[in-house]
RNA sequence: GUCCCCGUAGCUCAGCUGGAUAGAGCGUUCGCCUCCUAAGCGAAAGGUCGGCGGUUCGAAUUCGCCCGGGGACGCCA
């Protein structure tokens, strides 16, 4: 193992205990890696934090711990009290360099670990609702999402991905008479579209794809019936859209949760939490609507469950839908939701909590928009309306793994502006290729004929360049980061990663020749330390689906 | 009016459980291919971390107020 943060923070707890008799917690160590390489490889702020309890200097508090540390931690090749009271640590040359043999022992699992410790997580994300193709918005909330799966199942996560299909609504009505009115059109018919119908191309399409299959035969049905029969149509072919840009977008479901579901059955499921909600007393009529209590759990308003025209709102089958989960075994549930769902996340907690659920149940991320920029105006995008840029169109120019990085890469909480011209042209300075290029490098002197291969060796003594150093130090630390980023649900932490690993990589290589024919050991073991890197940097492109190519 | 997100280099963004000279990519300027892929490397320029206060040994990071940008506030889904 190559842990050593975690060492470092285990040996601080036991030397302050040792040497204080005070008992210190993780959140109280903080391990850190110094900004500047000169301090060390690592850091401690811990005689700080103590100066307080201890009514010391923080220097005085660190010179003590400092002779144990020293004692206890053998992989350190120093430990020394800098300025304002840190500690720093180096690790020892030979304890760095294990890594690379663990690397290549592990090979595809490199970076996975068990913080996850099996915990159960069921992740819904995507859900866009079938009426339409995929776009930029989806496909940011589709990127992230399958990465923090990733990272989730690389961390010994129980995960299920989730995608939740909402086929039961108005909007479904909608898109079964925009497909008949369009149906009409191909018969050279008119059928009035409605008003908020869609009017995208996609839906021309299939409802020609239905009238060359099918013939006119529709147009003179009964008019229920076919409605009925175009909205089933449509759903199943928009569905199929989706699940096929999905999987080109190398985004993979577990689980695919119709709406209609908790409908079946004479509503048995939704019936089932309402009866559960209104026996708690949660609930009470007024204007011949049935009302959830919210406001008593924090909502700013109660909410309707029932309307006054019998039907449902969008509220209540979705809360049968996230009981479904609970009880499906997994305790913690992960939403990632467009950010103009974003009130809509009070009132399902508040329902979750009501219904006696802990607290820390649910978990909301909201993902703020994409707006579409051209020569710095935004573009209004909508789905009804026809006008969006598609998942599939977005992946045709950029490139799948351009796509991918661009929406991993930034934090869910910025807004951002995805410049249409950019969008367009696959640009050679994007920094995905730089990440990828390093792979290419890296393979090419793997499998170029004159170098000879690597041969397994036991130990590296000669890989003594300060960059070298710094490469097995980031190496080391991988399955730290995967582990961080699961745990904070930050994939854009993998690209940071990836970024400052590459940059290293690429002022090594060229600093630095692995092979010299005139001294074999040497390169024998930069290879070794070519072929960590190589799977290192293989296995974080893999966490956020972006592939690593052997040429470019 | 209430609530949420954002405001860091010319641009796009990291950094935010408080810590040692504030980072990256792109862009700009200047160097580097007789040598494992120049989609690369090296160097330089570029910042009152939106503003004002508070908390403390220490604040881009925490708290309050203000300014600016975006979004949400339905018996829509």
């Amino acid at each position: 193992m190559s842990d050593f943060e975690n060492r470092i923070r285990e040996a601080a707890k036991a030397a302050v205990k040792e040497t204080y008799g005070i008992d210190t917690d993780d959140d109280m160590v903080v391990v850190e890696i110094p900004k500047d390489p000169k301090m060390g490889d690592y850091s401690t702020s811990i005689a700080m934090r103590l100066a307080k309890t201890l009514h010391k200097a923080p220097m005085a508090i660190a010179e003590p711990l400092v002779e144990v540390l020293k004692k206890d931690l053998p992989e350190a090749s120093s430990v020394e009290v800098a300025k304002p009271g840190f500690i720093n640590f180096r690790i020892a040359r030979d304890e760095l360099s294990k890594v690379i043999n663990t690397v290549i022992e592990s090979g595809d699992s490199y970076g996975h670990n068990n913080t996850g410790n099996g915990q159960k997580v069921l992740v819904e994300w995507v859900s866009a609702n079938p009426t339409g193709k995929l776009h930029c918005g989806h496909a940011r909330n589709a990127a992230w999402g399958d990465a923090i799966c990733r990272l989730y199942e690389a961390s010994g996560y129980d995960c299920l991905r989730e995608y939740y299909i909402n086929d039961a609504g108005h909007q479904m009505e909608m898109l079964g008479e925009s497909l008949v009115s369009r149906y009409f059109s191909y018969f050279g018919k008119e059928y009035p579209l409605p008003e908020n119908g869609y009017h995208a191309q996609d839906v021309i399409d299939i409802a020609n794809e239905i009238a060359k299959r099918d013939g006119d035969k529709w147009l003179d049905a009964d008019p229920k019936e076919r409605e009925a029969y175009f909205q089933k149509e449509g759903e199943q072919i928009e569905l199929r859209n989706i699940q096929e840009d999905l999987a080109y977008y190398r985004c993979h479901i577990d689980s695919w949760i119709h709406e209609t579901f908790f409908y079946a059955n004479d509503s048995q499921r939704i019936k089932a939490a309402l009866n559960k909600m209104t026996s708690m007393g949660l609930t009470y009529e007024k204007d011949g609507a049935l009302w959830f209590k919210s406001t008593e759990y924090g909502d700013d308003k109660d909410r309707v469950l029932k309307k006054s025209d019998g039907s449902l709102a969008y509220l209540t089958p979705d809360i049968a839908n996230h009981l479904y989960k609970v009880e499906r075994g997994y305790p913690y549930l992960v939403d990632l939701w467009g950010a103009d769902h974003h009130s809509y996340v009070t009132r399902m907690k508040c329902a979750l909590k009501a219904l006696g659920l802990p607290e820390n149940t649910l978990n909301v991320d909201i993902i703020q928009m994409v707006r579409m920029v051209e020569d710095g105006v935004e573009v209004k995008m909508s789905k009804r309306t026809g006008n969006a840029i598609t998942l599939r169109e977005l992946c045709d120019d950029l490139g799948v793994d351009a796509a991918r990085w661009f929406f991993v890469s930034k934090d869910i909480a910025t807004q951002m502006d995805l410049d249409l011209k950019l969008a367009r042209t696959r640009d050679n300075n994007n920094p995905v290729y730089y990440a990828q290029y390093a792979y290419s490098r890296m393979n090419s002197i793997m499998n170029k004929e004159e170098i000879p291969d690597f041969v397994e060796t036991d130990a590296y003594p000669l890989l003594t360049d300060e960059k070298e150093m710094r490469l097995m130090k980031l190496i080391s630390e991988f399955p730290n980061e995967v582990a961080g980023a699961a745990k904070t649900r930050k994939p854009n932490k993998i690209t940071e990663y990836i970024m400052s690993f590459v940059k290293l990589y690429h002022s090594y290589y060229n600093s630095v020749h692995v092979n010299n024919p005139d001294n074999p050991e040497l390169t024998n073991q930069r290879l070794g330390l070519t072929k960590a890197a190589m799977i290192t940097l293989k296995n974080a492109l893999e966490l956020i689906g972006v592939s690593a190519p052997d040429k470019m």
